[in-house]
DNA sequence: AGGTCGGCCTGGCAGC
DNA sequence: TGCTGCCAGGCCGACC
């Protein structure tokens, strides 16, 4: 489950190992990581390329390759980006990057959710929908509250709509959530002043300091050398269901909100009030 | 157009 | 033990 979080970190972890790199080959082994592309392109443009740079927009990681198009990776829901020296025997590679003078990194995936395009005009037009940069300086309350203005669907749903704000998925909207103390069916349109501002302070919060633990390992993410991320024993409410609120006590609630798991305080986070 | 829902996938686990 | 069925969830396409 890479989140924004998660995919910094694979980014910050790859930036060493990538930068300056020159691959001489991809293996593509599964056609549906490449469902999104052409693979004779995606091997021709990847041959012999130098990289110079990697970024992450949203939960998408970019490789910028010297005269050749950008390199977009998703993990989705269970891929993982694995750098090792020898081969790797897993069953779910899907992938392999073959670095000149270098090791090899894996593109594990086992539910291949996961996938790979280049930017070269044949891109999903999703891509260039995304949202704001959640931890831009783009993104002041103002800009937030320019996002919610006059929704109707709920937080918790807005929260996970990448065309509005970029990155957050299911355990971190939960769990800022918590934190602003905002019940995740509010109306995301009816978040106005200091609710809006705890509400921004909050996600901005939960969202550095998961960058700052790299990222939740719940099950399946994995750093490049495979360490799981630490901040899932930080976790508030996402996976605690029937646990006490750290707060004030209460059990925490699990409910479904357009088929996603939702996890809060039901004594902690209101609705707010009607004026 | 905004809001909602189901499908894509497979591993893991609960329940029988 | 071995089977069934459900759940995880990011994103997209279909529908109202």
């Amino acid at each position: 489950m890479p989140e924004l979080p998660e995919v910094e970190t694979v980014v910050r972890a790859l930036r060493p190992v990538l930068e300056g790199k020159t691959l001489s080959r991809v293996e593509l082994l599964h056609p549906r990581i490449w469902r999104e592309s052409d693979p004779d392109r995606l091997r021709s443009a990847l041959r012999n390329a130098r990289i110079s740079t990697l970024d992450r927009r949203g939960k998408y990681l970019l490789w910028n390759l010297v005269n050749r198009p950008t390199l977009v990776l998703h993990l989705r829901m269970s891929g993982q980006l694995l750098v090792s020296d020898k081969r790797l025997s897993s069953d779910h590679v899907r992938a392999v990057f073959h670095l000149k003078n270098g090791p090899l990194l894996h593109f594990v995936d086992p539910r291949t959710f996961g996938t790979l395009f280049l930017l070269d005009g044949t891109e999903p037009a999703g891509f260039h929908a995304l949202g704001v940069e959640p931890l831009s300086p783009e993104f002041t309350p103002r800009a937030l509250a320019a996002l919610l203005r006059g929704r109707t669907t709920p937080v918790k749903s807005f929260l996970l709509m990448q065309n509005r704000v970029a990155g957050i998925g299911n355990i971190y909207a939960s769990e800022a959530l918590w934190r602003a103390r905002i019940h995740p069916g509010t109306p995301a349109g009816k978040i106005r002043g200091q609710r809006l501002e705890g509400l921004h302070h909050t996600l901005v919060e939960v969202l550095s300091s998961a960058v700052d633990e790299m990222g939740t390992t719940l099950s399946d993410f994995r750093q490049p050398d495979g360490e799981p991320g630490r901040y899932g024993n930080k976790l508030d409410v996402y996976g605690r269901e029937g646990e006490p609120c750290p707060r004030c006590g209460r059990p925490i609630t699990r409910t479904m909100l357009h088929g996603r798991s939702t996890f809060f305080c039901p004594r902690c986070q209101h609705p707010p009030r009607r004026r």
